[in-house]
DNA sequence: CAATTACTTGAACAGACTCTCAACTATCTT
DNA sequence: AAGATAGTTGAGAGTCTGTTCAAGTAATTG
């Protein structure tokens, strides 16, 4: 940690002309107030969030519910997705934990849906990879 | 594959009260145009940027560049994240490759700044993840 | 109520990922 | 030009993930 605040003094040596240790401790007090700006728990939950997107069975599910802009079984979901059942079953179970869909039992048959989250992080993703 | 349309033929019997085998094929093409409404390329591409968002160390570092609005030099970033420095130049490559990130070099020290895409990725995660 | 159907859960294993160490390149200093 | 500094790259150990298999639960049917 020596080291790197050694090597963080001289950057700044090299910005502003010259730097005392106070001036070190003021740049490494701000970039520790970036890092904080959001709680532990919401960087947790950002975590887990792009976590369960970033996977192709699981991002596919998204993707697919969110375009269909309504609910669908998990019998019509395995056929867009190339998993076991058990896998399906699982896959959605972790986008339901990230709260990115929505599961609700009718019958036999259990349906889910894409939540608000969902179709903001999709239809951001699109708009943002989409210009290459 | 026979098993798993065979369920969606049963399905479809109960959501519209008759079903014929034309019916089934139908949905299945509803289906697969929901899954194939983005280019292959465009969801490999889409993950890609998941993966690498996907992850402490580079969530941590995309973050507190789009919080910082400006470039940062790559020894100030090594005061936000708790990894070697190796681990944080790999760290920085991987979400240069996923267009998270720019580098710049300036003389001995190498600046990094936030891509639009990583603005606003972070910025619909925050939004979309703080109303918990 | 036994059998079937629709889906879920837990365990386990192969493959992927993340980090560090060691070695390297490029730049600056003397 | 030699030495020091800033950062990158490749390889490998340890850990985490994704999938499937086997078994389980809840609803429906005969």
């Amino acid at each position: 940690m020596a080291q790197a605040t050694d090597r963080l003094q001289r950057y700044l040596e090299d910005e502003l002309g010259e730097c005392r240790s106070e001036d070190v401790d003021r740049r490494l007090d701000e970039l520790g107030t970036l890092e904080a700006a959001l709680g532990a728990g919401q960087v947790e939950a950002e975590l887990g969030v792009l976590s369960a997107l970033a996977n192709e069975t699981r991002y596919t599910l998204a993707r697919v519910l969110v375009a269909a802009g309504e609910e669908l079984c998990v019998c019509e979901l395995q056929a867009v997705v190339d998993v076991s059942e058990s896998g399906l079953s699982h896959a959605l179970s972790d986008l339901a934990d990230a709260g990115l869909v929505e599961g609700r039992k009718d019958g036999r048959w259990k349906k889910y849906r894409a939540t608000n989250r969902a179709v903001a992080l999709v239809t951001v993703l699109d708009g943002s990879v989409s210009d290459e």
